[in-house]
DNA sequence: CAATTAAAATAGCCATGGCTATGCATTTCA
DNA sequence: TGAAATGCATAGCCATGGCTATTTTAATTG
């Protein structure tokens, strides 16, 4: 018989994966985030983009200029930045598996405020599988 | 009264944090991957280190140099790369919580492959405190 | 022991994601 | 309405983490 426990995948895969979801995930919180500046404030400026990512304002720049070329979002100098249809669509995905990941975390004991902080990395790693599973578990107890 | 769910972080600590998370995630997967080869084979070559990474040879030993910067390896050529104690003791933290993540996944309904590919990202981001529930969630099982 | 082969190092390229300093354009307001 | 203030863009630096091509060095073998 076959081991009834096979690797499934190579060490290398496993490592490719994890290098794409980091690679993405930048992008990822900056949609996000985008999203929650205009729900918040009917704008996102560059200026508040860079001063909640915690990074200087040609930095903020420079992901905007990613954000653009990847379709997420457009921007108009002294108007803010807007997400495409496609970049709003993602920021609600992403927002919805923040929720579900922090949620998750406090269901199973984790501090609220802890959760919060592991969430944000843990977020962009967790797959669709995973994910429909924390949300099962949460259903779970009501 | 002030507000019982406070914030407790910006939005910019947060992801100051996962920023940080990330930059430590690639030293930490080769000391634990270079941990295992030795395990295994008594010895961890650099073609060897790049084949389970899958990443280029000169992309292997760029990152043994940071790893030997950062005091966590030696290495002699034709002889392999070898873990300092600082190294080891890394390794081995590293290789725990990834077990426990996948442990923990696992206990929570996630098939185990999915589980060690999610887990291969999750696990750079579990705070110690994080990763106290998951271990007390696992022997409150047996 | 020389020649061959294999292993590792080096050179040099690219993109990303940080930064500071500076320039320019738009708003705002006296 | 023109000066000042503000907001954003640009230039140019750095480290990281990829890559390919090539060179060097060590090990192996005829
Ligand atoms: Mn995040
Ligand atoms: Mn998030
Ligand atoms: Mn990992
Ligand atoms: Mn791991």
């Amino acid at each position: 018989m076959t081991d009834s426990h096979s690797d499934d995948q190579s060490p290398a895969d496993r490592f490719a994966r994890a290098r794409e979801a980091q690679a993405v995930a930048l992008l990822e919180d900056y949609v996000e985030m985008i999203g929650d500046l205009i729900e918040e404030f009917g704008e996102a400026r560059v200026a508040d983009i860079a001063e909640r990512m915690g990074v200087a304002q040609p930095t903020a720049t420079k992901a905007i200029g990613r954000l653009k070329r990847e379709g997420l979002a457009t921007s108009r100098p002294y108007r803010g930045v807007f997400l495409t249809d496609k970049g709003a669509d993602l920021a609600d995905r992403v927002r919805g598996r923040h929720r579900t990941v922090v949620e998750f975390l406090v269901a199973v004991g984790v501090p609220h405020s802890v959760a919060e902080l592991d969430a944000e990395g843990i977020e962009h790693h967790v797959s669709d599988e995973t994910l429909a599973v924390f949300e099962r578990f949460l259903r779970g107890r009501g």
